[in-house]
DNA sequence: TGGTTATTTGGCAAAATGGCCAAGTGTTGG
DNA sequence: CCAACACTTGGCCATTTTGCCAAATAACCA
């Protein structure tokens, strides 16, 4: 885990999110926890390809899990990406000009 | 360019934010705009290895380029990315409890 | 115009990621 | 205890990403 600066430290959590699929996760997350096997479902890859991206979201502080008997529930707990994801789609939908999110200024 | 959906579409703007050198390129913009050349003072790297962050940057629609004279002066578009690397930093400096963002909520 | 500076692009080898199967761990119920 | 279910981990190969050098493009100035 090389941590050497903040660059280094803030791209783990890009990296995490780099990916369609943990995307998705964060997206099915975004309403509640969801435990891996119905986010296999919702994803539509191999349990263990979902729990390593799982895994990735985890230790880039992104999710916890929470086990509940044999399930594994996992929410968001870096909770303001969803508000990020949402200005990015802003952006897509009405592209041109400054950002329209608002509350995030310097 | 695959961009067949939301998520898709989404993570390639985390793909460019995900390394060290192009989130620090992003944190040299972020008080206006820098040309090329200094940000590779900055980052350190070969100017064809900057250039390249750039051009990845630029792609994802997170800067764009301004050219003056034999200059290209970047600067940022997609504002948004300041605010979330900053609560980024905040969860790091204060890890636990919920994310001390605001106006970014559901 | 020719040389200098600024930036981009091509190409390639090294490193990192992604995704499947198979195997391991842990929990529950008969 | 053993079988079944939920999840994680190891291993392996295919794909992508990085970052350097070299070369191309562009703008400037003497």
């Amino acid at each position: 885990m090389s941590l050497d600066n903040d660059f280094e430290r803030e791209s783990q959590v890009f990296k995490a999110l780099a990916h369609p699929a943990r995307l998705q996760i964060v997206s099915a997350l975004a309403d509640g926890p969801v435990c891996v096997n119905d986010l296999r479902e919702i994803v539509g890859s191999d349990v263990s390809t979902v729990s390593k991206h799982i895994s990735v979201l985890k230790n880039a502080g992104i999710v916890k899990g929470d086990k509940r008997g044999q399930n594994v529930y996992y929410e968001i707990v870096l909770t303001c990406v969803i508000g990020f994801i949402k200005c990015i789609d802003l952006r897509f939908d009405a592209a041109g000009g400054e950002c329209s999110c608002v509350g995030q200024g310097e």
